[in-house]
DNA sequence: TCATTTTATTTGTATATACAAATAAAATGA
DNA sequence: TCATTTTATTTGTATATACAAATAAAATGA
């Protein structure tokens, strides 16, 4: 490869599929570095969040907060459940998630991981940039969901 | 959730991961999309468009060209090597990976998927916005490699 | 009121990808 | 020149996620 190439150039960096991709991928990696002091990954992470600050929040709505499939949505509960970060009551067909004592103990913690994360995103290019274009994805995410 | 909201809003769309990921969501299910008519996802098709416009291109340089991990980049010839659609070829620790007849007659209407997803995506935003969107997507992805 | 449709959740299964370790060849340097 | 280091690739295993089907409850409407 050319040594003047950046590193996202290819034949393909004009493929939105492959940057956001490869953006996806980078931001996971951030993210999951910035979790590991409460041992979690990023996903179980933002649910618990989710969960201990709306209790009894349901699965399906977790489900579009995250942007998530719903069995997805129950498969991390389920990891939760076992890490007795969370517990489920059903009352139907209709299912409530509590957080448990053990999780509200870790959301101090929780909230520095976030903000790591926070940090460690706009230590690159700055904290104007990240927002901006962290709108401007929201923007092109809601019209490929139109 | 209030009905005013569209849809990527949540407490979390301020946050780079969420909005990340779920563009790469997105998007990787409209190139499923456009890649079907050739029976390949996404992934494959680029690995395969690659091989047949770099007749005996290393594992090395495809994880490099499509920012994939050798092992990923293994798993993927592997899997199309076995629809006979490349073949790999070893002398000492190099690989050489190349198209096969079937895959070259494939190339045409490869290039029509190609072309599919990227009218798919233009047409939601119009495109000058992918455009730039994917620039800066790329430039992103430049920083936060290093 | 009860058959039908819709909604919420879960389960079975599959795909995409990565990390760490293994393998094996090539390059290096004392 | 040969022990050590580096490089390229593969293998074993794990994670994140989705789709389709199953389940089961609730809502609907004739």
């Amino acid at each position: 490869m050319c040594p003047i190439m950046k590193s996202s150039a290819s034949r393909f960096n004009k493929c939105l599929y492959f940057s956001a991709n490869a953006l996806a991928r980078k931001v996971e990696k951030i993210a999951t570095d910035s979790w590991k002091q409460v041992d979690l990954s990023p996903s179980h992470a933002y649910l618990l969040l989710t969960v201990i600050e709306e209790p009894g929040v349901q699965p399906g709505i977790l489900a579009a907060e995250l942007q998530l499939t719903p069995s997805t949505i129950t498969r991390l509960i389920e990891k939760l459940e076992q890490k007795k970060l969370l517990v489920r009551t059903s009352e139907g067909k209709l299912t409530n998630v509590y957080p448990t004592p053990k999780s509200k103990e870790l959301y101090p913690k929780m909230k520095t991981c976030l903000n790591d994360f926070y940090q460690a995103c706009t230590g690159v290019t700055g904290e104007g940039e990240i927002k901006r274009m962290t709108q401007h994805i929201n923007k092109l995410n809601d019209k490929l969901t139109g």
